[in-house]
DNA sequence: AGTACCACCTGACGGC
DNA sequence: TGCCGTCAGGTGGTAC
């Protein structure tokens, strides 16, 4: 799922293929992947324009254009995006395409309907209005350990609280707590100051690693639960058992033994 | 404040 | 074969 490391890698893929390149032409295949601006309004905002530069936010890409408004694009859980040239690479589910005029075309392809592309005028303000925190890798130690420290909430779902930090889902979260071996369902006050350090440097390296493999999940290491995210599965890490279990409806996978409670 | 639902959405998958 | 229920999980809303 798009999470933090994903909307990174992201990013880099804009900037590496469609930065500096104007938009000749938009088509929106579904409209009702726009929130807060109409097909028209977006083809007439964009149109023209270049693309100057992006920003990620947790798991929000802005990207500034020649207009004053920025294009924003939230990925849900099934968004992606694919620069190509020839039509017959369009991907399926493309749900907006813009159109270059070096005649190479951005797909913005979600299948599941649940991204969001929409025009933004401040990026603060966006944030403000959406109530998202600072964004999980901008965070020093001590701002980090007084933000997950003190919810008195349990610490996974505080880890996917948008509000608090910006950019973990429910994935890394499962990853960053199993390589910590900490219990997702520890209340976050009682985590001790170690384990608040290892949670820190593991939200490093889980993300770091994630994006230094392009997100390519066969090439994480073996010791990750990515790799074996499997009820029943063997835990790489001490030889375990994968389990699951609901927290707040949503699934988490975990190892009993070394993450216990 | 924190928990627990619902809705949106649609492809994959398992059961019968 | 093919229908049907369930699951996946991003955000956003509501109720307690």
């Amino acid at each position: 799922m798009p999470e933090l490391p994903d909307v990174q890698v992201y990013k880099e893929y804009i900037d590496a293929t469609s930065l500096h390149q104007s938009i000749e032409s938009i088509d929106v295949m579904d409209a009702r992947i726009l929130r807060n601006v109409s097909k028209d309004q977006l083809i007439q905002t964009l149109s023209g324009q270049p693309l100057d530069e992006t920003h990620r936010h947790g798991k929000y890409l802005f990207i500034h254009t020649g207009s004053k408004q920025l294009l924003m694009m939230h990925f849900g859980m099934t968004g992606s995006l694919k620069y190509y040239k020839e039509d017959s690479d369009e991907p399926e589910y493309t749900q907006v395409r813009f159109d270059f005029d070096n005649g190479y075309h951005l797909a913005y392809v979600c299948k599941r309907m649940l991204g969001q592309v929409q025009l933004v005028e401040d990026i603060k303000q966006f944030l403000s209005d959406h109530d998202i925190g600072p964004d999980a890798l901008r965070l020093n130690r001590d701002e980090f350990r007084n933000i997950l420290g003190t919810s008195r909430a349990m610490i996974k779902p505080t880890f996917m609280d948008q509000s608090k930090l910006a950019g973990i889902g429910n994935e890394y979260s499962d990853e960053i707590l199993f390589q910590a071996g900490i219990h997702p369902r520890k209340q976050a006050t009682d985590l001790n100051s170690d384990q608040l350090d290892d949670l820190f440097d593991q939200t490093h390296d889980v993300c770091t690693t994630a994006i230094e493999n392009r997100i390519e999940w066969d090439k994480f290491p073996d010791s990750y639960l990515v790799r074996h995210r499997e009820k029943g599965a063997n835990c790489p890490i001490c030889g375990g058992t994968i389990d699951t279990m609901k927290i707040n409806s949503r699934t988490c996978y975990y190892c009993p033994q070394h993450q216990s409670q």
